[in-house]
RNA sequence: GGAGAGGUGGCCGAGUGGUUAAAGGCAGCAGACUGUAAAUCUGCCCGCGCAAGCGUACGCUGGUUCGAAUCCAGCCCUCUCCA
C-alpha cells in the first residue's frame, strides 16, 4: 500500500508494472512535487493508441500534483530504437523529425496543461543535447560506465542477435543515449523519475545507474504493464492500420468505434486507464453483464474520445453510431463525393474500406456490401447517393 | 582476407527446372451465430479487368533453357567459424 496520492492513484488505476524502489519513491512523492518524464519516439507524425497508456500516466501525474515532462526523441530517433522492430528502421531526416514532433505535440496539448505553475508540463527534445555531443569526451564520461557484456543481455539486443538479424553499431548506441537522457534531464529539469512501457525497463535502469554513478543522484523508474487485449494481441492495430491519436490521421468517429469494439473482458481495465471517470462509477459499469456491457463500451468510447478530440466530437460520434447502427445514417460518417460513372466497388475503395477494387469486388461477391441496407450483388453497379456499408461496422455516406 | 550458410508474399515458413500467384501457419477482412464482444465454423486474402485474360512478384543485374523462385555468372546484404 502506498501513502502518496501519486502512487495510490497509479496503483488503483492499473498503471504499475514494476517500480524500482517503491518505498523511497512513495516517500519522495509524498514529500515534494516531483518531475517525471516519459520519452516518445518521433518516427511518425502522430502517436498511436499503443502510446496512450504512457500519455495518460503523465496526465495522472499532473492530476496528482506533480510535473510531467514529455521528452521527444528528436535525437534518439536519428539513431533508432532496436527494440520492437526486428529490422533496422529507415532513417528520417531532421526536417521530418521536427515536423513529426510538432504534429505529435498537439495530442499533449489536449491531455496535459502546459501552464506556468509548479506542475505545468514541459516538453523537451533530446536533440538539444544529443546532437552536439562530442564523441570522445562522451565515451570517456559515459561510455566507460557501460559494459558490452551487460548490453548484450538486453532483450532489445539479444533478440536481434538470436534471430541472426543485423544490429548496427548505430542502433547499439541507442540505449546509451537513452540512459544519458535521464542523467541530462535530472541535471536540467530536476527530473527524479522516468516512466515508460515495460519494454523500457532496461533502458530506465541504465539511466538510473548512470545518474547514481556520475552525479550520485537517486533516480527512480516505473513501468506500465504491456497493454494487450483480452485475446492476447497488442492493442492498437485495426484493419486500416494503427489507431492514430491525431484527428487528421484517424477521425474522431473511427476513434470512437475503436473503443466501442473493445472486448468485454477489457472494458473495466480500459475505463480505468483511458478515461477520467471515478473508480466507483467504473466499478458499476464493469459489473454490467451480457448485452448490457455494451452500455459500458459506449461510455468508454465516448469518454476516451472526449479526452482526445473534445466533448462535442465525442458526442457526435456517439450519436452517429447510434443512428447508423439503428439502421439510419448519422452525419459524422466518412463521406465520398460520387464521381462520374463510379461503381460501388470503386466507392468502397474510395472510402478506404477496401484496399483495391479487386478486394471490393470480392467483398461484394461475399455478400458483405450493402447500399441503403440492400445487399449489393453486382460489382459494376453504378454508385448512387446513400449509405454504403461493408460488413456490420464500416459505414460511409455517398453524396452527389 | 579465407571457408561455410543464407536473403521467398504484412510476419513466420515450405518449395531445388514446367501441374507455382508460390504449401502450411500467424495476422487481417467478410459470412453464419451473437450484443458493433469473445469463442467456433465457413469463405476470402498481389494489382487491373464483367470475363477470357493481362501485368507484376521469390535480394539486384545479366545468362542458360521452349520454360527458372528453382541452374550458371557477377554484384549487394546478413549470419557463423577462421586469419
Amino acid at each position: 500500500m502506498y501513502k502518496s496520492p501519486l502512487l495510490t492513484l497509479f496503483e488503483s488505476r492499473g498503471y504499475i508494472h514494476q517500480v524500482t524502489d517503491p518505498a523511497a519513491l512513495d516517500a519522495l512523492a509524498d514529500k515534494e512535487v516531483i518531475t517525471a518524464y516519459i520519452g516518445f519516439d518521433a518516427t511518425a507524425p502522430s502517436l498511436h493508441v499503443g502510446n496512450l497508456v504512457q500519455i495518460m500516466m503523465l496526465r495522472r501525474l499532473q492530476q496528482a500534483g506533480h510535473r510531467p515532462l514529455v521528452l521527444m526523441g528528436g535525437g534518439t530517433t536519428k539513431v533508432g530504437d532496436p527494440s520492437g522492430k526486428d529490422e533496422a528502421r529507415q532513417l528520417l531526416t531532421s526536417e521530418q523529425i521536427d515536423a513529426n514532433i510538432a504534429s505529435i505535440r498537439r495530442v499533449f496539448d489536449r491531455l496535459l496543461s502546459f501552464d506556468d505553475g509548479p506542475t505545468g508540463a514541459i516538453l523537451l527534445d533530446n536533440s538539444e543535447w544529443l546532437d552536439g555531443l562530442a564523441y570522445v569526451p562522451f565515451l570517456r564520461d559515459v561510455g566507460r560506465h557501460f559494459t558490452i557484456n551487460r548490453m548484450l543481455t538486453f532483450d532489445s539486443v539479444r533478440l536481434r542477435l538470436d534471430r541472426e538479424q543485423p544490429l548496427t553499431f548505430l542502433e547499439f548506441n541507442y540505449m546509451i543515449l537513452q540512459a544519458y537522457d535521464f542523467l541530462e534531464l535530472s541535471r536540467r529539469a530536476g527530473v527524479r523519475l522516468q516512466m515508460g512501457g515495460s519494454d523500457q525497463w532496461g533502458n530506465i535502469v541504465n539511466g538510473m545507474e548512470l545518474g547514481r554513478r556520475i552525479d550520485g543522484t537517486d533516480l527512480y523508474g516505473l513501468t506500465t504493464p504491456l497493454i494487450t487485449t483480452a485475446d492476447g494481441a497488442k492493442m492498437g492495430k485495426t484493419a486500416s492500420g494503427a489507431v492514430w491519436l491525431n484527428a487528421d490521421q484517424l477521425s474522431a468517429y473511427d476513434y470512437w468505434q475503436f473503443w466501442r469494439n473493445t472486448a468485454d473482458a477489457d472494458v473495466g481495465r480500459f475505463l480505468k486507464l483511458f478515461t477520467d471517470l471515478p473508480l466507483d462509477q467504473i466499478a458499476r459499469l464493469e459489473a454490467l453483464d451480457g448485452a448490457a456491457i455494451n452500455d459500458a463500451k459506449v461510455v468508454l468510447a465516448t469518454e476516451a474520445t472526449a479526452l482526445l478530440h473534445g466533448r462535442e466530437a465525442a458526442t457526435n460520434a456517439k450519436e452517429t453510431a447510434r443512428t447508423t447502427f439503428a439502421g439510419g445514417s448519422g452525419e459524422d460518417l466518412p463521406t465520398l463525393a460520387l464521381g462520374d460513372g463510379m461503381t460501388i466497388a470503386q466507392a468502397l475503395t474510395g472510402l478506404g474500406f477496401t484496399a483495391s477494387n479487386g478486394e471490393a469486388k470480392r467483398k461484394i461477391a461475399e455478400g458483405a456490401v450493402r447500399l441503403e441496407d440492400a445487399v449489393v450483388t453486382d460489382p459494376a453497379m453504378p454508385a448512387t447517393a446513400g449509405k454504403l456499408s461493408l460488413g456490420k461496422k464500416k459505414h460511409g455516406l455517398l453524396t452527389v
